[in-house]
DNA sequence: CCTACCGATCGGTAGG
DNA sequence: CCTACCGATCGGTAGG
């Protein structure tokens, strides 16, 4: 993951712009003019830098689907248990979410607006990424770390614990990205019945 | 909750042919005349029965909203440890999301779109509706047989978890409502890591 | 429930 | 990056 400093081009200012936007209205009911108004110019001049609406939304979600799969890469470099896979691969996925709420909102909830053929890329990308999360389960259910009724039936309740954060996190709130990462893991892990370890 | 076997009136047509249509397409992406197209009439036709466009969108999320406090009253009757309070308020949110899948999915993802002063009594309810889980939690806190870090972020764990539900429940699917929601329940309770109870 | 139509707005292009 | 503009489509109304 590289972090830019750079003052951001006029393409990267559309972007940007227009995540927030998305994020806020929904992909389809704003408009061209909307995020023309909100960079300080014309409609027409957003097309010098872009070729269609769509394409914002393109970039967007396959930058973020990218940045989610080289956070799971590192996750699981250096493997352990599935305990301790599971547990970096949540941080990892939470890291990426905290530290993109606006284009992580997009990505999870605006791109059924994507064509074919990227709406089935897309998809794809999406099964690969949670079947790795199916393997890790299905590896700890086999070293008895975990009991599951189903392991598609797990990941799936892990992934939609996650991906709620957006809604609710604030860079500036108390909780931070590896302490939500902490308390999700050992819900997840231990239950809420389970007695939360001092540190 | 009542079970309406009469044939649907009109009014209850174009509300039930909307909430699909704004469940895969999105309430913004969704225009009047896709709406007529499938009811097979003409678009200026659907204004005879209905006030506007957003006039559906809300009755669809107030009466889903309505159909979760319902259910939550009755699970909350007779009411015994904070352990099997929620989990049958977690049984009655997971009844209320798999009777009503497209309508709740319209309710949890399309509601921005309402203006206000609508907008607000509906954040109202929601924030309501989660205090009430909150309220468990807390009492279960109180009692020792929940221990979590924060009340507020267990309940958005929790809701958020049963809240995909609808993105792969399928009504003649291997796992039934009742199911879902004992699976869900032991794993928020107990976690992967607990061993599953046989039955 | 239809035909006929309204003003507004949409994504996008031509040409500079 | 702008002015000027395109055809298409939007939610909705009038009048029957």
């Amino acid at each position: 993951m590289e972090v830019s400093q750079n003052p951001l081009n006029r393409k990267q200012q559309i972007e940007r712009t227009a995540t927030s936007l998305f994020r806020t209205k929904g992909y389809a009911a704003t408009s061209m003019r909307d995020l023309a108004h909100e960079l300080g110019i014309e409609a027409a001049s957003l097309y010098s830098h872009i070729k269609s609406k769509e394409e914002i939304l393109q970039r967007v979600c396959f930058r973020v689907a990218q940045e989610f799969f080289e956070a799971l890469d590192a996750a699981e470099a250096n493997s352990g248990c599935a305990t301790s896979r599971l547990k970096k691969a949540i941080a990892a996925h939470v890291r990426v979410l905290t530290q993109n709420t606006e284009a992580s909102a997009v990505f999870l909830y605006e791109w059924r607006h994507l064509s074919e053929p990227m709406h089935s890329t897309y998809r794809n990308l999406r099964d690969r990424y949670e079947a790795r999360f199916r393997d890790m389960i299905r590896e700890g259910t086999a070293s008895d770390e975990f009991h599951v009724p189903d392991e598609k039936f797990a990941v799936l309740t892990i992934l939609s614990a996650l991906n709620w954060i957006h809604t609710w996190y604030r860079p500036d709130g108390k909780m931070k990205p590896a302490e939500i990462a902490e308390n999700i893991s050992n819900m997840l892990l231990h239950g809420l019945s389970y007695p939360t370890q001092p540190h």
